[in-house]
DNA sequence: TCATAAAGAATGAACGATCACTCTTTATTT
DNA sequence: AAATAAAGAGTGATCGTTCATTCTTTATGA
C-alpha cells in the first residue's frame, strides 16, 4: 500500500531530524514518490504524524494482547519470561520515535489524545495482572504500582534514546527486576 | 542579562513549539529584543538551544548537591523527605522541555553531551546513597537499582508531559514509593 | 558647560534557502 | 478515449542569518 510506504519513509526521517525538522521533500524523496503524490494519500503533514503514532501503538496494542493471554504469574520464572515480552518498548531503532511522540503530545492535543488512548489500554492490563499476581492488596496501592510500572516503561524509552552508549540488555534487566519487585511484594 | 531574557523567552517558545517549531523571530518577539540583536549574544539558534539544556540541567546540579548532603537514610520517613526533594523533576511547567531535551539528545550530539554529564553525576550522587542506606549489597545488584531509579525519574518526567490529567502529586508518591522500595530491598 | 567624537546597543529590512502545499501537466492503465 | 496515478514546477510564506543603519550612552576637548 502507498500509505505504509510514505509512513516508513515518514519514520525514517523523523527519527533522523524530528517531526519538524523533516521536511515534505525529504519524505517525498525517501519514500521514492513526489510530494503531491503524497497528498493524495495524507490530507497533511500534520496527518502523516498522526497516523504514524497510530501505527507505532498499533504494534504495542498486538504486544498487549499477547501480554493479556499469559497471565500465568505464580512464578517468578513466569513473571520474567513475561515481562521479557517488554523488550518491545527498547527497541533502539524506535525508541526514539516514542519519545518524540511524547514529546509531541505535550503540545498536540491529536497526539496526546492517540497516547491517553494506549496508556488506558495498557493500565487496564497491567492492572488485572497485578491484582491476579497479588491478590488482596489496596486498590490504591496497585495504582500506585501501575503508576510506577508505567514510569519505568516510559523511563526505559528515555534512557534508551538519550544515552546511546546503554546497553539495551542491561536497562532490560534492570526493568525487569524493578517490576518484579513491584509485582510480588507484599501488601 | 541579556541573555537570561533571550533564554527565557527561547524557554516559552521551545515549550510551546519545540525546538525546531519554534521561530528566531518569534523568540525575539517574546524576549522584546530584535532578532540581529540576539545574535549578539548567541552565535546561531542552535547555541541557544545548547544554553538551555546547560541551564536546564543548572538547577538539577543545584538539586543534587542538596541531595548529596542529606544522607541521613537510616529510616523509611527520612528516605521519604529525602526523596522529596526530586518533585523538581515533575514542575509540569518545565518537565516538557526536559522532555524536549531527552528526545533532541537522540539526534543532536552537543544535547547529548550535555544530557550524558548530568546523568553521570546524578548516578554518582544515587549510588553514595544507595550503597550507604543498604550496605552488603553487590556492586551489580546496586548498578541495577540505580537504573531503575533513573529509569522512574525519565518516566515521572514523561508522564507528566504526555498525560495532562495526571496528577503530579500523585504520580511523585508512587515514584517515591518505588524508589524507597529500592533502596530499602534486601539483598 | 557644551558641542562633538567614539563606542556599544539595538534595530529591522533584506537574503537566499526552504517550508507546506497546490495545480497543471504528463504517464499509465483500463 | 476516459480515468486514474504520478510527477514536479510553482505559490506565497517563513526560515535562520546578516548587515547597513540608527539610537543611546559615555568620553573628550575647548
Amino acid at each position: 500500500m502507498r500509505q505504509e510506504q510514505v509512513l516508513d519513509a515518514a519514520e525514517t526521517c523523523f527519527l533522523a531530524e524530528g517531526f519538524h525538522g523533516a521536511s515534505m521533500s525529504r519524505i517525498a524523496a525517501a519514500a521514492k514518490m513526489s510530494v503531491g503524490h503524497i497528498y493524495q494519500y495524507f490530507e497533511s503533514k500534520d496527518a502523516i504524524i498522526i497516523a504514524l503514532c497510530e501505527r507505532r501503538f498499533a504494534g504495542f496494542e498486538h504486544l498487549l494482547v499477547a501480554v493479556e493471554q499469559d497471565t500465568h504469574l505464580a512464578q517468578a520464572a513466569d513473571i520474567d519470561a513475561w515481562l521479557a515480552q517488554f523488550a518491545w518498548w527498547i527497541d533502539p531503532v524506535r525508541a526514539p520515535l516514542t519519545l518524540e511522540i511524547m514529546s509531541e503530545a505535550g503540545r498536540n492535543p491529536k497526539v496526546a489524545e492517540v497516547v491517553t488512548r494506549i496508556d488506558r489500554r495498557f493500565r487496564e492490563i497491567m492492572r488485572r495482572s497485578l491484582i491476579s499476581a497479588a491478590a488482596g492488596i489496596p486498590a490504591e496501592e496497585v495504582e500506585a504500582r501501575l503508576e510506577a510500572i508505567v514510569m519505568l516503561s516510559h523511563g526505559m524509552t528515555s534512557r534508551i534514546t538519550a544515552d546511546r552508549d546503554a546497553d539495551p540488555a542491561r536497562l532490560l534487566a534492570a526493568f525487569r527486576a524493578a517490576v518484579r519487585r513491584l509485582i510480588v511484594a507484599p501488601a
